[in-house]
DNA sequence: GCCCAGGTGAAGC
DNA sequence: GCTTCACATGGG
């Protein structure tokens, strides 16, 4: 019998969809007939945006949308969050460049998994990697008739029974033993990835970098993009640039000096600030290499 | 062909 | 301590 489709409404402001869903923290979205659709944990959703706020919709029996609402952080008030930026110029362009980018709040494994993948490739090769890792190795879950089958990321388990070659198979190659290594060691009760969130950032970041393929960057990325620590700035090779080119002149400077100036800079919602810094370079980027091509 | 991509770990000074 | 390098794979 063919499961029921439930809808609901948040009647969120300020909360551009695509900048969220396309800047580089969550790597499943897609955009489907004006909708943006995905898997949640185990359940298949799509968002409509519109002027009021965010359409949903899911499927089967869900008591309360308690789960949605979390995962997209409904009730911050973004407004808050721009006023604890710093007032200088390169984030005011940042903002004006990116109004209404948010931070979701993501499963904890599949962020950590996905961003073990994520080392010096493309969004999009990302994307690809995880797409294939999802088809061959998540469950498959219930979507409404005539859409393209989903999966679930899988979990911890079934990627510690893989074979290294299994996973190279999904074009992740280096990576592969890592991922592996790390999953045996989240299947194994090694570590409790949910509770991160109830230590200081300093806790949870020590026990995310006794883990395979984990370092300072992806910590933090998992730090800010599924454990809430919203001081947690993700410092990766478009990070960097932005911070030497808006704040330093383009000199070059040191990983630690960096890491102290973000410190000390950006205030209490530093992994915000990182968000939109890094989306506008990347926007940047591509308006840059449109006009070339005109 | 070449350089680069939301880096990390290990080896070399 | 720091710097350098290998590591797969695909896009531009």
């Amino acid at each position: 019998m063919p499961e029921l489709i439930r809808r609901t409404f948040f009647p969120v402001q300020d909360f551009d969809l695509a900048a969220t869903l396309t800047s580089g923290q969550a790597f499943r979205w897609e955009l489907v007939e004006g909708g943006w659709e995905s898997v949640i944990d185990a359940r298949w959703v799509r968002l409509v945006p519109g002027p009021a706020g965010i359409a949903a919709e899911t499927l089967g029996q869900t008591k309360d949308w308690d789960w949605l609402a979390h995962y997209l952080q409904a009730q911050v008030e973004l407004p808050r969050v721009l006023a604890a930026f710093p007032a200088d110029e390169p984030m005011r362009a940042a903002v004006a460049a990116c109004r209404g980018l948010r931070l979701l709040r993501q499963n904890p494994w599949e962020c950590l998994a996905s961003f073990i993948l994520s080392s010096t490739k493309q969004i999009v090769q990302i994307r690809h990697i995880i797409s294939l890792l999802c088809e061959r190795y998540g469950e498959r879950v219930a979507v409404p008739p005539g859409r393209r089958p989903a999966f679930s990321f899988p979990a911890p388990e079934r990627l510690a029974a893989c074979s290294e070659d299994d996973l190279r198979a999904c074009k992740m190659g280096f990576r592969a033993p890592y991922l592996r290594a790390t999953a045996q060691r989240i299947a194994g009760g090694g570590m409790n990835l949910g509770s991160l969130s109830d230590l200081s950032v300093a806790e949870a970041r020590h026990d995310l970098l006794q883990l395979s393929g984990v370092g300072r960057k992806i910590a933090d990325c998992v730090l800010l993009f599924a454990c809430g620590f919203q001081e947690a700035f993700p410092m990766d090779v478009w990070v960097i640039k932005a911070l030497r080119q808006l704040y330093f002149q383009r000199r070059p400077i040191k990983a630690r000096r960096l890491h102290q100036f973000a410190a000390s800079h950006f205030g209490p919602c530093a992994g915000y600030a990182q968000q939109y810094l890094f989306h506008y370079m990347r926007m940047r980027k591509k308006l840059e290499s449109k006009r070339v091509s005109l």
